[in-house]
DNA sequence: GGAAACCCTGAACTTACTTGAAGGTCTAGC
DNA sequence: GCTAGACCTTCAAGTAAGTTCAGGGTTTCC
């Protein structure tokens, strides 16, 4: 006796998966999410496999991968060995993504913090924005504008 | 005798600075930049002020602050008490900021080596998409999703 | 005098949502 | 039976911080 799986409306699969109900609207109209069920009162409809799907997409996006690496995770077939080797590949490449990123995060914050010792609120100018200043003629001859720098 | 301060095009602006020629355009729409000189051609022109000012602008999103952080910073007074305030107080955000996002990156950097160690490519299934559903599993009642998480 | 390299504007596209307006449905209480 | 409130629906627009494109004008160099 197989049990049946119940059915949700989208504010209680918002409350199971932890995504907010706009955000699986979204999915859903993005194609990373099939359209699904719905009652007859229009209301969509899921069940528990449709709530596994929003954890995974919401514990992928945990883990900085875009809407797009994450598509192409639920596309993959377990057992087949290319695609595992799709997924390896993925993993590797979001885990340098990630390394980088730390990396960088981790000057940035020596930087500010040095940045922050400057200034005892004393002196007649304020420090911190004067060294800023410096830190900006300094920048002259460096590498060109990072692109991809979001404010996270 | 104070030297004249050359004038460059945007082109020449955007190698000096650093900031490609679209974002100086897009700072100057956005207020970030006031607009300045046009020479007869209407093209651009920027003095040595306007190199430096670019180049803090880039500095601070450099680290990562929002234009709306860098818009504030700019709009200071130096040598105001108050303004070094907020200065300060400013960049005390803008450091636990930076240190949140570390500390969620250092877990998601462990979590996805562990992650990746998992599959050696032998199995009958890819044991890396099979980990990820099983921690989807245990998601479960944990904290629902974060807000602001962009992918960087 | 013509091609390449530069500049202009305005508008559309991007990511991953978030918010809002205008309205339909359902449930509880009176 | 009626109404208030909490749900749900759709579509549209707004957000950050750009990027890219189309369609044109200028300048420079050979």
């Amino acid at each position: 006796m197989a049990a049946e799986s119940p059915c949700y409306r989208i504010g209680q699969a918002a409350q199971r998966s932890g995504v907010p109900a706009a955000n699986i609207r979204f999915y859903e109209k993005t194609g990373l999410l099939s359209a699904g069920a719905r009652s007859d009162n229009s209301y969509r409809s899921y069940n528990d496999r449709d709530i596994h799907q929003l954890r995974f997409i919401r514990l992928c996006r945990a883990m900085d991968m875009s809407l797009d690496e994450v598509r192409t995770l639920l596309n993959l077939d377990l057992s087949r060995k290319s695609d595992c080797a799709v997924a390896n590949e993925a993993l590797q490449a979001h885990i340098a993504h990630v390394q980088e990123r730390l990396r960088e995060l981790r000057v940035l914050q020596r930087d500010l913090v040095e940045l922050r010792d400057h200034c005892d609120g004393s002196g007649p100018k304020c420090r911190i924005i004067e060294a800023l200043h410096e830190r900006a003629d300094r920048l002259g001859r460096d590498a060109p504008m990072v692109r991809g720098h979001r404010h996270v």
